[in-house]
DNA sequence: GCTTGACTCTGTAGTAACTACAGGGTTTAG
DNA sequence: CTAAACCCTGTAGTTACTACAGAGTCAAGC
């Protein structure tokens, strides 16, 4: 399997596949005499779980880490889920940020009632201490 | 008010009022002789607009816009309404999108049940297609 | 008068996590 | 035999800053 066909099979662009490679993520792979990457269905998983990595939200250094973990031959469940709980922490922190921003930006839009006023409060609002 | 006072009343590293003022955001101030930035209460007040906006969430291009619209003498309510309305979509968005991390997460670490397996199926949950 | 420390200046480079070329080589279909 | 489609490396751009490097300025203390 060549770059071009693994990034179709995990709907990855190419370039995000060498970035991986680059920064040590993904396992370097065989090259063709004519110096073209082959990668194999185990280069196919490691992606995989890039990605999936990627869509919980992990940053690279995490994945790295987990990509640590799973490259041992019995991976301990104790080091999956203290990462695990760990990013969940992130995450709520993260949840709870928008969660307030979520509610000033509420609070201000009342503040412009139905958008009829000529002179908005918000603006006076936001720069005053 | 040269910029280290500055800093301090608004609590913001120098470097980033600096910063605020190269991309556009914070109006250029009066220099000193000594080519000194020279700022009065007017500056300090933008700053806070500009600060206020970011533990909002909003992107530099949408405190562009917000700037623009408080620029004018009498800001219409219409246009900040939209703005925060606008900018709650997106940050409902990225709630969404971490509610979703965040179950996936659990769900995960369920599987991991108390840590004590020695052969973590959450790898190959994340391997496997 | 001089030194020391705190302040200020500009400009550049680094961060995360990619994306988008530029400028080249290789392979394959017509 | 040539044109399209693929591949390669390396560099620059993105967002929203942060951190220097290298230089100038100012006030206080001796
Ligand atoms: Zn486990
Ligand atoms: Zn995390
Ligand atoms: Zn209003
Ligand atoms: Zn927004």
């Amino acid at each position: 399997m060549q770059i071009g066909q693994l990034a179709n099979r995990s709907e990855c662009p190419v370039e995000t596949i060498r970035y991986y490679e680059k920064i040590g993520l993904l396992p370097e792979p065989d090259r063709l005499p004519n110096g073209y990457r082959s990668y194999n269905d185990q280069h196919r998983k490691w992606l995989q779980l890039i990605l999936r990595c990627r869509t919980l939200g992990f940053t690279q250094n995490e994945v790295k880490r987990l990509s640590g973990i799973a490259k041992q031959d019995q991976p301990a469940c104790a080091d999956v889920r203290s990462l695990l709980v760990e990013h969940l922490v992130d995450v709520r922190k993260k949840l709870r940020d928008l969660k307030h921003m979520e509610d000033a930006l509420i609070r201000l839009k009342a503040k412009c009632q139905n958008g009829n006023l000529n002179d908005c409060p918000v603006i006076d609002e936001l720069m005053d201490s």
